[in-house]
DNA sequence: ACGTAAGCGATTGTTGAACAATCCGACAAG
DNA sequence: CTTGTCGGATTGTTCAACAATCGCTTACGT
C-alpha cells in the first residue's frame, strides 16, 4: 500500500494558477478517469512527495474535491476516493428521477438555443458510441442532463444536479461492461429529446421517469 | 448507568468533531439564532483571538459553512454572513417545492412513531405560537419538514432538504413581522398532516404544493 | 489457547509564523 | 472635482514543527 504512486507528477502542469487548485485538478482527472479506483486511500506523505507540494496545500485540494463529493474524508484516518454502494446508486437515482421529472413536466418554453445544445450532447453521445467510446457517452449524457435541468433556470436544482451526477460519474467504473450501461440511454436521450422539442412536457416526463427506474 | 441510548447509531455522531467542525457549529448557532445579522463580515483575527484557534482552523470553518450556504465568500475581502435575495427565495421554495412533494405523493407506508414524532413537532408549533416565540416556530417547522422528507428514506433528499431549510433560515431573520410569516404555517402543517395520517397522500401534496407557492 | 490491554510506529490534526497578493481609505497632483 | 499613487490592513498561500489518534503488534492474565 505504501508505494509510489504509478503515475508520474507532470511539474509543468503545475506552474500557472493556485497550486491547490491544479492539484485538484489533477487528482480530479486521475478519479474521473477511473485510474484512482474508488476506495482507494490516498495518504498525505505519499502525494506530498509525489506532487512536490507541502501537505497544507495537499490538505486544501482534498478539501475542494471532497466538497465535490468525489473524495470522502475520514477523521484521522485520511482521504479515500470515494466508492458508492447499490443503495447509494439506488438512492441517487431516486432523487434524480424526483427532480428531473419534475422539471421537464412543469417546462414551459424552451428557448431555441438551448433546444440546438442539447441535440448536440445526443449528437456526440451517437458519435462516441459508433466510436466504442463509452467513457465520452457517459460524459455526454451528464451533460445532457445537467442542460436538461438547466432549462428550469433555477441555479439550487442545477447545482443539486451537477452535484448528483458527479456521484453518478464514480459508479461508471465499477461496473464491468460500460456498453451495456450506457447504450440504452443514448436512443433514450434521443427520444426525450423528441418529446420536448414537440412541447409534450408530460410524456417527457413519463419518459423520463421510465428510464431513471433502472 | 448508561442502557440503552435513544438515539440511534448514526455515523455522523460516532465520528467526532474535528476542531474545524466545532468552530462551525458554533458560527452556525450564532447564525441562525440571528446573533449575526446577514452580510456582517466575519474578520479572520478577530475571530482568531475570539475563539483560540488558528487561522488555518478557522477557514476551514468557514469552507464548511460557505458550502452550507450560510457563509458567502469574497475573494481577498473575506467571508460574510449570506443575505438571500428574493430571487434567491423564489429558487429555495421551488425547489423545496419539487422535492417535498415528489416525497409526499410518493409515500406509500409511513410508521407510527415517524407519525407521532410529526405531530410533536406541530405540537410544538402550537406551543411556542401562544407564546409568541416564534423563532421556536420556525425551528419546530423546519423540524416537520425535515422530518416529513425523511420519510421517504433517502439520505440524500434528506441532506439537500436540511440544506434548503437552512437557508430558509438565515432569510427569517431579514423579515420584519415573523408572526405573520410563520402563524400561516401552523395550521397547514397541521392540517397536511391530517392528510398524510389519512393516507391521502396526492391530497396532501396538493396541500404542500399550494402553500409552497407563498 | 484465547481474549484483553498496553505499547509503538505511522499517519493525520492543529498550530503559528512568514511572506506575497490584494483591498481600501487617505492624500497629493492636475 | 477628478485622477493617480501611496501605505496600512487584511486575506491568500505555503511551510515546518508539535500534538492527537489509529492500526497493529506484543505481552500478559485467566
Amino acid at each position: 500500500m505504501s508505494e509510489d504512486f504509478p503515475w508520474t507528477p507532470d511539474a509543468r502542469l503545475l506552474d500557472r494558477a493556485s497550486t491547490a487548485q491544479r492539484v485538484a485538478e489533477v487528482l480530479r482527472e486521475r478519479i474521473t478517469a477511473g485510474d484512482l479506483a474508488p476506495g482507494t486511500r490516498l495518504a498525505e506523505e505519499q502525494l506530498n512527495a509525489a506532487l512536490g507540494v507541502s501537505r497544507n496545500t495537499l490538505r486544501e485540494a482534498f478539501r475542494l474535491l471532497t466538497h465535490e463529493g468525489l473524495l470522502e474524508h475520514q477523521l484521522h484516518r485520511g482521504v479515500f476516493v470515494r466508492a458508492l454502494s447499490e443503495d447509494d446508486l439506488v438512492d441517487l437515482y431516486r432523487l434524480r428521477r424526483i427532480i428531473e421529472c419534475s422539471v421537464v413536466a412543469g417546462l414551459n418554453v424552451v428557448p431555441k438555443e438551448a433546444l440546438a445544445a442539447l441535440e448536440q450532447h445526443v449528437r456526440d453521445a451517437q458519435a462516441a458510441a459508433e466510436k466504442d467510446d463509452w467513457g465520452a457517452v457517459g460524459t455526454a449524457n451528464m451533460r445532457f442532463h445537467a442542460d436538461l435541468v438547466g432549462l428550469a433556470g433555477s441555479p439550487r436544482t442545477d447545482q443539486v444536479v451537477a452535484h448528483l451526477l458527479a456521484e453518478v460519474r464514480l459508479a461508471f467504473h465499477a461496473v464491468d461492461s460500460p456498453q451495456r450501461l450506457h447504450q440504452p440511454y443514448v436512443a433514450r436521450n434521443k427520444k426525450l429529446l423528441r418529446l420536448v422539442a414537440r412541447k409534450k412536457y408530460d410524456e417527457a416526463a413519463a419518459e423520463l421517469g421510465d428510464y431513471l427506474d433502472a
